[in-house]
Order: structure tokens, then C-alpha cells, then sequence
DNA sequence: ATGACCGCGATGCGCGGA
């Protein structure tokens, strides 16, 4: 099974170019996140006519999620158990926590090819000690409890988390930690819940199978001067890491006008029943 | 050139992103 994740920033402005990426990886599965639109909005015309199928989960122009594969997709849910909501005005406490009935278009999970993956779009946080920023430590530590049960009850279960985590795990991770503003990415809290998931055996893959960033700003040249950020992962539980073949990034995703300010990450797997390549 | 923010909805800017 060949799989990738990819922040889009806009399905509809990038629909093209959704496509190429598609077909020029021959992909069974393609995780996005920041679709921005409603699923019917989602230009999904040329990407069925390719052979493809699509959930978009999405509420507004604000976050949204979505999965397209060529294999069947089953069991689809749009957020997983624990998963926190965000009120506005809500306080800072911890304790006193933004549980809305209704969590934000964050998470998209489907059963595909007996794999339960997950598209996700972690919260940005927006400044240390922000509402958003315990929203954001909230996020990850209730996906953590969903794994841990999870494979509590099954621990041969193939899961994977993949999607735009919005933290920095090591300084090599960016290309100056001290151009992060007030330390938001890379602060210890940050650091803890997103390397809290290894805890119940999930395994971020792409880790020792490529050096890249996988995210560069718009702003003041980053991409020439490669200044960027590795923010995007793809998390597997024990069952489906050990069966990790390759990782890479599509850095060439970001040239040109219109791209992305993030790249495709890409692992295969050697999952049955899946595309000829892998036999 | 890989090149000097972008997308969205609502309008003529503000918000959010990172």
C-alpha cells in the first residue's frame, strides 16, 4: 500500500494539482488536511474519474479533512473518541477544558485495506499559554488514550496516524529553533505529547528514511533559501510499521505558482491485497 | 530560477495559518 499525507491548504485552489500528486505516485491512499470547503465543495470530478473515491469531512473555510483512495474505505468516522472540541473564551486551565460537542473538521478515519487510518490536522496553538495551545496539548493527549485503547484491545491492529502535527520534535527539525515565536512548535509540552504516542508502540516511519523539511513559509523567500520546518509525520502501530518498505518527500511539490506551503510525505507498505508493486 | 505570503468570505480588510 503506497500512502501519503499531504497539508493542502485549499482542495479547491489545488485541485490540479491534487491529481498530478495522484497519479504521479501511483498513490492507493492520499490523507489531506486544510481542505478549507465543504464535501460539496470538494472538487472531486477529475479525482473519481482517475478511479478514485473521496471523503471530504469539513465544516467551513476553516480546517477540513479529507481521504481519497483507490481501495475501498469503511468504517468512516470524522473525529475519534476523546477528541476536544474548542469554545471561544474558553479559560486557560487545564482542568477547566473546551469539551464541545462538536470537535473541529480535525480528524477523518476510515478502515482501508484492513489499515485504520487516520487523516489529521493537530492544532496550531498559536502561542504558548493560548487557550488554542491547551486545545492543542488536549488534542494530542486524547489521540494518545485512543491508540493506547485501541491497541489495549488489539495489539496486532494496523493504524496509522498521519497528517500535519504542527511540532517541532528536534531542532534539526527546522532551520533556526530560535526563529520560532515564543518557542510555540518546540516547547517541551509540545514535544512530550507528540513523542508520548511511541509510549503505546505507534512509530513515527519516515523518521530514518528521509532528511527534509516538509513545510516552507510563503514569506520572505523561504523555500529558495530552504528554510523550513518537518511538521508532517506518519505515525504506524507495531503490525503496520514492521511492515514499512520506503519513506520520501515530494519536494519538488513545492516549486512553482500555486503549490502548497507544504510537500506530500510518502510511505510504502508491504500490506496484502494492495497495489502489484508491493507483492 | 525553487524567488520576495496565501485562501477564504466578506467586501474594499480581517482572520488564520506557521
Amino acid at each position: 500500500m503506497k500512502l501519503a499525507t499531504w497539508n493542502i491548504n485549499s482542495a479547491r485552489a489545488r485541485a490540479d494539482r491534487v491529481l498530478d500528486v495522484l497519479q504521479r505516485h501511483d498513490l492507493d491512499v492520499l490523507a489531506l488536511q486544510e481542505i478549507k470547503c465543504k464535501p460539496e465543495q470538494f472538487p472531486r470530478e477529475q479525482i473519481e474519474a482517475a478511479g478514485y473515491k473521496v471523503i471530504a469531512h469539513g465544516f467551513n473555510q476553516w480546517n477540513g479533512v479529507a481521504l481519497i483512495s483507490r481501495l475501498n474505505m469503511a468504517d468512516v468516522r470524522t473525529s475519534f473518541p476523546g477528541q476536544p472540541g474548542f469554545i471561544k473564551g474558553s479559560p486557560t486551565s487545564d482542568s477547566l477544558f473546551l469539551r464541545s460537542p462538536d470537535p473541529e473538521a480535525r480528524a477523518l478515519g476510515a478502515l482501508i485495506n484492513g489499515v485504520e487510518i487516520w487523516s489529521l490536522y493537530i492544532p496550531n496553538g498559536r502561542a504558548v499559554g493560548d487557550p488554542h495551545y491547551h486545545y492543542k496539548l488536549e488534542f494530542l493527549d486524547q489521540l494518545n488514550s485512543y491508540a493506547q485503547s485501541t491497541l489495549n484491545t488489539n495489539p496486532e491492529a494496523k493504524i496509522a496516524f498521519v497528517g500535519d502535527w504542527n511540532v517541532i520534535p528536534y531542532d534539526d527539525d527546522v532551520w533556526d529553533p530560535s526563529a520560532m515565536e515564543d518557542g510555540l512548535y518546540l516547547s517541551e509540552p509540545e514535544r512530550e505529547a507528540f513523542f508520548a504516542l511511541e509510549q503505546t508502540g505507534m512509530c513515527e516511519v519516515t523518521r530514518n528514511l528521509v532528511t527534509n523539511y516538509t513545510y516552507w513559509d510563503y514569506q520572505q523567500l523561504r523555500f529558495p533559501k530552504n528554510q523550513g520546518m518537518r511538521i508532517d509525520y506518519i505515525y504506524a502501530s507495531p503490525a503496520l510499521a514492521s511492515l514499512t518498505k520506503t519513506a520520501q518527500i515530494d519536494r519538488d511539490e513545492r516549486k512553482g505558482k500555486g503549490a502548497s506551503d507544504h510537500v506530500p510525505v510518502i510511505a510504502t507498505f508491504t500490506t496484502e491485497h494492495s497495489s502489484a508493486e508491493d507483492i
